[in-house]
DNA sequence: GCCAACGTTGGC
DNA sequence: GCCAACGTTGGC
């Protein structure tokens, strides 16, 4: 079992518009880099679980989902006129991917970037790595952890 | 808006 | 294959 971040900005797709979705199901599409979307292809599986991160505007990990369906090809990528269009990727030859994801929660207080980079279990993060820019990432089970006791409010006292 | 870090492109 | 130029990401 893998652990992931995605992330987004909410202006173009937020974990409210994941919430809204049918079945708070919906799929991770427009990804054009090659590293993430050899792990949208290859590693990510059923079942394992994703932070949720909003990038650019108060940026923070904001919720947990899990992968209900494994990589498969962006279709997007083949609609001339849409935002993401690439004419090198065809049906026969599909050259981008993508999963499912589902929200398991929201969380009630999101936690900031800012905060995260003073927790010394997280100090190598990738995503606190200065430059990190990679939209799919993996994460550490004890990462993952660390960050899913704090959204669930162990070990907050004196902070709030 | 600034700018550092990074990925991609393309000339050679 | 090298690498400079360029475009993008994303924190601040």
């Amino acid at each position: 079992m893998n652990h992931w971040l995605l992330k987004t900005e909410p202006g173009a797709f937020s974990i409210l518009d994941l919430e809204a979705a049918p079945d708070r199901t919906a799929p991770w599409d427009g990804v054009r880099n090659y590293q993430a979307r050899n792990m949208l292809r290859d590693a990510m599986k059923l079942g394992d679980r994703v932070l949720f991160y909003h990038s650019v505007t108060d940026p923070g990990v904001v919720g947990l989902a899990e992968v209900v369906r494994e990589g498969y090809p962006d279709h997007t990528a083949w609609d001339e006129g849409h935002e993401h269009f690439d004419a090198r990727s065809t049906p026969d030859r599909p050259l981008w991917f993508m999963v499912d994801i589902r929200l398991v929660e929201r969380f009630a207080s999101p936690l900031a970037l800012k905060f995260l980079r003073t927790v010394p279990d997280l100090a190598n993060m990738e995503l606190l790595r200065k430059g990190s820019r990679l939209s799919v990432q993996p994460v550490r089970t004890r990462e993952f952890e660390v960050i899913l006791d704090l959204a669930h409010g162990a070990d907050r006292g004196g902070r709030e």
